[in-house]
DNA sequence: TAGTGGTCTAGACCACCGG
DNA sequence: CGGTGGTCTAGACCACTAA
C-alpha cells in the first residue's frame, strides 16, 4: 500500500468515525509529517485526496478543517470514489438484474462513433432492467466491442460487468464521460419500469474508457425519477 | 502568474489549437522540464491539471497522450473549470434575467439547515427566469444570508451575482455541492417556462461555499429538459 | 532492457491569515 | 509578527510498458 493512500485512508476513517469532528482543525502538515514519519509532500498528497472528495478544506494561513456537511452527504463521497459500477450505490439493498436483450451485432453510426470503431466491427448489445428490493429503478442499454471485452457471458451481466472486466480480464477502467438529461419515458419503459407516462426519466449517457485509452463501453441508463438522483461535489480550480 | 498554471495554459492552448493532435504523444516529463526550465514536479502539476480536465491521459511506461474526444466535448471542459456562474455556458447567445421575486425574509427550517444558520437570521429570497435568445430555459430560486452578501441590489441579479461576490465584495467562491433530479413542472413553471405539463424539468439543487468555509448560497434551478443537459468527466482514483 | 510515469525525500522561499 | 498552506527544486528509486 502506498504511503499517501494509507494516510488518506487513516484521515478518512478519523473523520467518518468522529475522531476529527465537523469544523475541527486537523493537525498541521508539518506536524503530520512528523507523526506519520513521511515528508510534507506526501502528507499534502494525502490531504489533497480528501479535499477532492469534499471531506475537508484547506485555508492558507489558518490550517486544514473538516468540512461542515450533512451526514447523508458523507455517503455520496464513497459513491464518488467508486463512480463506475452502479450496484455499489444500492449496496444495502437486494439488487438484481433482468436481461432483456443480449446479442452480438454491428453498431450503427452513432454507436460506432462513440466507441471510435467501424460499423463493420462487432459489439455486444445488452439491455437490462435493474431492481432494488424487487422494484425496477433503471433500464440500461449497453454497447461494448467484443474485441476489447471477449468472452462476456450472461452470468456476468446478471452480476457486474465491471467485476468481469477488472478481475477476470484484468483490464483497468480509467475514466468516463457522462451526460445527464431529463426525458419522457417511452411505452416500453413505462411497462418495464412500472411507471405511467407522467413520471419523467433521468437519462445518463456514458462513454467509459480503459487505461489504454480505448472506449470500451457506450451506455444509456434511464432511471425512474422517483428513485434516482445524482450528487456531486465541485471544487473550484 | 504561477509556473505550473502558465505551463498548463500553454499545453491547453497547444491542444485546442491542434499543435498537439488527438491521440498524439506529448513530450516526456523530463523533456518538458528542460524545455520550460522548471523541475519535473512542476511539469507534473501542470500536466495533472489537464488530466483532471479530461484533456489528456497518462500511461505509465508509455507516455502522455491527447485524449480522443469529440470536438463538442472540448467545450464542456471550459464549462467545468468555471463551474459556478451559469451565463458562461450560454456565452454565445443573448442571456437575460427577469426577476420575479426579490425579498428579505427569515429562512424556513430546511433552508436554514442548508445554509447552517438560524431561522431568526435574514436572507435574500430571489426568484429569476433566465432567457437565452429570448427563450426561457430555467427558473431559479436563490437564498443567501444578508450578513455574508451585504448590499445586493436588483442590478446584480440582472447580470451575475457571482461577479458581485467575487469582484465587488472580493470574496472567493470555493466549492459547491449539487444534486440533480428529474421532475414534473409545476403550473407556475409551465407558465413562466412556456412549456406544457408533459415536458419534464431537470432540477439542480445547490449549496455553494466561500473559501472561509461558510455556505453563502442555497439554490434550486429547474431547467427545461429540452434546453438543458449536464456533462461531466470522471477520472478514477 | 531502456525508458516511461509514480512515489518520495529534505530541504527552500513565498503569500496569506490571525493576533 | 509567527505560523499556516502554496509553490518549487534537485535529486532518488520503483512499477510498469514496449521493443
Amino acid at each position: 500500500m502506498l504511503k499517501y493512500k494509507e494516510i488518506a485512508q487513516d484521515l478518512r476513517d478519523k473523520i467518518v468515525n468522529g475522531i476529527y469532528k465537523v469544523n475541527e482543525q486537523l493537525p498541521f502538515e508539518r506536524e503530520m509529517s512528523i507523526d506519520y514519519d513521511v515528508s510534507r509532500i506526501t502528507i499534502r498528497k494525502a490531504v489533497d485526496l480528501l479535499v477532492a472528495e469534499g471531506l475537508i478544506v484547506k485555508r492558507r494561513g489558518s490550517g486544514t478543517f473538516v468540512k461542515d456537511i450533512n451526514d447523508d452527504e458523507a455517503i455520496e463521497i464513497a459513491m464518488k470514489k467508486q463512480f463506475l459500477g452502479f450496484s455499489t450505490t444500492h449496496s444495502d439493498h437486494k439488487v438484481k438484474s433482468k436481461i432483456i436483450k443480449f446479442k452480438i451485432v454491428n453498431p450503427d453510426e452513432k454507436i460506432a462513433n462513440k466507441l471510435k470503431i467501424g460499423t463493420d466491427e462487432f459489439i455486444y448489445h445488452v439491455e437490462r432492467i435493474r431492481y432494488s428490493d424487487n422494484i425496477p429503478y433503471v433500464m440500461e442499454k449497453t454497447f461494448m466491442p467484443i474485441t476489447l471485452i471477449p468472452g462476456l457471458q450472461k452470468k456476468n451481466l446478471e452480476s457486474s460487468v465491471y467485476d468481469y472486466i477488472e478481475n477476470v480480464l484484468k483490464l483497468k477502467i480509467q475514466s468516463s464521460h457522462r451526460t445527464i438529461r431529463a426525458d419522457v419515458p417511452t411505452e416500453k419503459e413505462q411497462k418495464y419500469l412500472k411507471i405511467d407516462r407522467y413520471l419523467p426519466v433521468l437519462e445518463v449517457e456514458q462513454v467509459a474508457f480503459l487505461s489504454n485509452g480505448q472506449a470500451f463501453e457506450y451506455s444509456i441508463s434511464r432511471h425512474r425519477s422517483d428513485k434516482a438522483e445524482f450528487k456531486m461535489i465541485n471544487i473550484k480550480e
